[in-house]
DNA sequence: TACCAGGTGTGGC
DNA sequence: GCCACACATGGT
């Protein structure tokens, strides 16, 4: 059941979130999780998931308007307890500021081979230009729904050639998607990353073409909700040097903040990588 | 105009 | 195992 703290009442379709301490929507889209929505309106936005979309608005209480509450609840994490995470996190280094510029973040429960292939485009990407090659890919390899498209399936992905992702402007990750997307369709197993630890995880996930440890760890944080990882990239390593005022390897990196934030790094990342990049 | 972006693959050591 | 380099593209 959705936690106390939201106050979450459900009508018909609709989900009313009365306490907006531990949610805000804008924070929740712009923190880079996720590449499909639109700000359609003063405090109004458009998100897409899978073949499924809402319409979010928030004023001093937020409706999540669509034709699948229970699918919306789990994606936006309605039922985990966000003041609790803050709380637990806001004796540890960096974090009291951090969490007081994202206070309404939420980490998203989003579908793996969506955020497996999303998260290829995003390497040495630009959040628009990424937006625009997903947009692009769902119009032409997505189902038609009621006024727009599904996210392809892996099926329909492995059907076309690293040219047709080249042609929608992915760049040099087209042949990446188009081998990645055809062994999905071939059965690499996207729900074994659920049952592995996260290195074990990572590791499996990295046997993908265009998947490396940092792709890899947003996939585990975004897809399967796994918080004992810590993507890191180049505004991660702004931080890191602002930390400690050294530099190192990712992989170094990584250990250390893992090391600081534990379980909940997942969480500290994303309040991390929301201040640094907007501020 | 250069530089940069939610990095990865590859080859050399 | 680590390191340097190449890599398409478009936003700023």
């Amino acid at each position: 059941m959705p936690q106390k703290r939201l106050k979450i009442t459900m009508a018909d379709n609709d989900i009313i979130i009365e306490d907006t301490r531990d949610f805000d929507i804008r924070q929740t889209l712009d923190c880079g999780q996720i590449f499909r929505y639109a700000k359609t309106g003063e405090n109004v936005y458009e998100v897409f998931s899978k073949d499924k979309r809402c319409v979010v608005r928030q004023t001093d209480y937020v409706v999540i308007e669509s034709d699948d509450a229970a699918y919306w609840s789990r994606f936006f994490d309605l039922g985990n307890d966000y003041g609790e995470i803050k709380r637990r996190l806001s004796g540890k280094p960096f974090m009291k500021e951090a969490i007081d510029f994202g206070h309404g973040i939420r980490i998203l429960n989003q579908d793996p081979f969506e955020t497996l292939i999303s998260f290829i485009v995003s390497a040495n990407n630009h959040i628009p230009r990424i937006k625009g090659i997903l947009s692009r890919l769902c119009d032409g390899l997505g189902e038609e729904r009621d006024g727009y498209h599904a996210f392809p399936t892996a099926q329909a992905m492995a059907e076309k050639s690293a040219d047709y992702y080249a042609a929608i402007g992915a760049g040099y990750r087209a042949p990446y998607l188009a081998e990645t997307a055809r062994a999905v369709a071939d059965g690499f197993d996207l729900s074994k990353p659920a049952t592995l630890s996260g290195d074990e995880a990572n590791r499996y996930l990295c046997t993908l073409k265009g998947v490396g440890p940092k792709v890899a760890d947003c996939i585990l944080l975004f897809a399967y909700h796994k918080s004992d990882v810590f993507p890191v990239d180049t505004w991660i390593r702004k931080v890191y040097k602002d930390m400690t005022g050294k530099e190192a390897g990712n992989g170094e990196i990584r250990k250390y903040l893992v090391s600081t934030y534990g379980e909940l790094s997942g969480y500290a990342q994303q309040y991390l990588f929301f201040s640094k990049r907007e501020s």
